[in-house]
DNA sequence: AATGAATGAGCGTTCATTCAT
DNA sequence: TATGAATGAACGCTCATTCAT
């Protein structure tokens, strides 16, 4: 299956130095802690302490947390992108089967701690530092190319910001579930249901939706709200 | 319109109004910084600055943050609350019509800096606290309950556990617009296709889902991934 | 038998006014905080809290911590004078098993959490407040007049002051045991044989000291530490 | 003659000798705080200005007031335990000169600053903190080492409870004075006298209590206070 | 006689950062 | 590479005190 590797560093040439490793130990342990125990509890004692390296240390390969936020989330972004270009490089199936594959694979993953833990707490950073809302755009961006490919096949109809509009409420509803059904979350147990009802609804809308159905829902300031009901 | 009161306190039939005052000023000064600068700049002392007055006189009011945090959370979702509720109660649409306004309303509300800033933090908060966790659940029980009312009308074939999962998919594909067409996030200036969008699909999809599509798409750990395509 | 009282406060004339009832109120639960929690936790809160009034009310009574805890040492030391008043003059017994009798009484009152957990906070705070230093050594020289009342009986040879160093000399023995074998301490059980051990010795001392014994075993600083041994 | 070191560490074996010796300033800080102006006056803040370091560097060392305070106490403890031993294992004198001898050395023990001070505050916080009530017990049991290792000889018909408990009586007589004779106290300029009559009055006690002794002064709870007399 | 409100200082603790070795 | 040492700022919290009502 397509794996969701922890971490995907960008690494500097095929040499693994002893530093390369180091490095890599510090994010892997800070982004334990960030999902064991969130955002609030990643410090560079705590880091150090996980790792079993000092302060200083710790301060050697990153000098400024912020600078080991940032490697750390621009690595954790590169993993999920890896795993969006696999499924969408997979050639194997028809589009919609494609379709309802991918669905059902971002909404397993949601499941998973690191996804649960993970995303919520990349929104809610993205809503005060620039840097990590880029970041966090570019992925979606990037998870949302799929749907992009696959739209046009299933409803040519679509002008192409429909499409990406489109494509963006597929991948948002998606993203939703992860609060309410993520790990260890309450819905969590009717994953399968969720997983029936969102790939049938979001197949159909993607298949049958018209200009004509988005315009006729969307709102008027100036008239009713439901003009032809 | 259904306006969204920022906080909704518990009256405390103060016979005192100073303190009723300032301990609402102290709520109200700490949501400002909730939303403007994040949870982490949340501070016993910024919300004494903000107010005006010092750090001891916060603590007067509340002792703990522990104790600040969760009568902020509680006047709060008190105030989501109390809106869903107006809504709920409102008699004068027909059940299709109550149904896509409730979409939109729900899609405006999530573009206002206040549920934009304000509900990634709760999810996030609620992975690592119970208290938190059980508040956010409790409010969307309540977000839930207009389209636990208005779905077994819609489509009355559906079995109770159904029709709650159904709600569920219905309210989460709305919520996770909030990171992408909140306030002043790169999609809010298509909100208006989106609620088209989202208006469409999900009324469409109320309607016209059986338990044979939620089933035939449900994954089967032993059978392919798409049964009867 | 002597029980000794909490508190003796000097009553304002025989009017019992509310205030006095508050005030006496105030040092009780000061007390028992001092007790149970010792002098770290006797703030003006937790007082209040105690009886059941408000912080300000508090202040009412005893506008400085310091006035409160001087009003509290004051009534406390009273009440302990008082009981050494009793024993003085209770003229029904022989000197020497008066003598024997007051030891026991002493150690016997060690043993109360009162006097276990009370004095070694007035010999502590002794050390660095002149005014508690004052009124303890009020309460010593009152608690030591007994032993100066009755050891020119037992042993008329002895100067006045050869008496008054015999007399501290029994006091401060008996003193010692506070610590040991006090309230819950580990040799409260053998206070039985403590005081058989004590009562024989020091009356023994009491009765057959000398000026001569006092100077032989008295150190010399030019000559060797036991002259005639 | 038994000079008793402030502190006695344990030592670190440091690589680093910087950070050896600023731990050990800090606590020698801390006890000289401790020693002038109380327990209460003991903080982080102050020992860092004492030190003339920062209060972050004094965490550094030791990262809670707990441990540092429990450092101090052990360093202590052990400072005082390493004098009895060498009072102990002295071979010069005979046995009634050796008693002589250490009640002097403690007697004129208490009369410093360092004892005076601290004992008191040890036995005040026995009576609230477990760690530092059994570390003062160890203290006492061995300080009273010497007297049960003494007091066989001179009194061979003891049983050992019998004897243990002199040993205490001895002890606690000692400690008694630190109040009344100790460091500035008033009656320190008696102390030649008072050394004298301990020094007489105990030995005497040691050498001639008899178990008959201790039972026919001990109280019955059922017969007269005085039953020979 | 009592309350509620507010201040200002101090506390123990945590932390990101800097730097000499 | 890595450690140990140190700084300075912030944090949540407790407290004695003051004062208007």
């Amino acid at each position: 299956m397509y794996s969701m590797p922890r971490l995907k560093l960008r690494s500097n040439s095929g040499s693994y130095s002893k530093g390369q490793t180091r490095a890599t130990e510090i994010l892997e342990a800070a982004l334990d802690i960030l999902l064991d125990h969130g955002y609030q509890s990643l410090s560079m004692r705590r880091i150090a302490a996980a790792c079993g390296i000092t302060l200083g240390n710790v301060t050697y390969y990153y000098p400024t947390k912020d600078q080991l936020v940032r490697d750390l989330l621009e690595s954790v972004v590169q993993s999920y992108m890896d795993t969006f270009d696999a499924i969408r490089n997979d050639p194997t199936m028809a589009p919609e089967d494609q379709f309802v594959t991918v669905i059902r694979l971002l909404l397993e993953d949601i499941q998973t701690k690191k996804t649960t833990h993970l995303f919520p707490q990349l929104w809610t950073l993205s809503n005060h530092d620039s840097f990590i809302s880029e970041r966090v755009d570019e992925l979606y961006v990037n998870a949302r190319q799929i749907f992009n490919d696959l739209i046009p096949i299933l409803n040519p109809a679509l002008t192409d910001h429909e499409r990406e509009v489109v494509a963006l409420f597929v991948s948002a509803s998606i993203e939703g579930m992860t609060m309410f059904a993520g790990y260890e979350k309450p819905w969590a147990p009717d994953m399968p249901l969720i997983e029936g009802i969102a790939a049938k609804s979001l197949l159909e809308c993607v298949k049958t939706i018209t200009a004509d159905d988005i315009y006729r829902f969307a709102p008027d300031r100036k008239g009713p709200v439901l003009r032809n009901s």
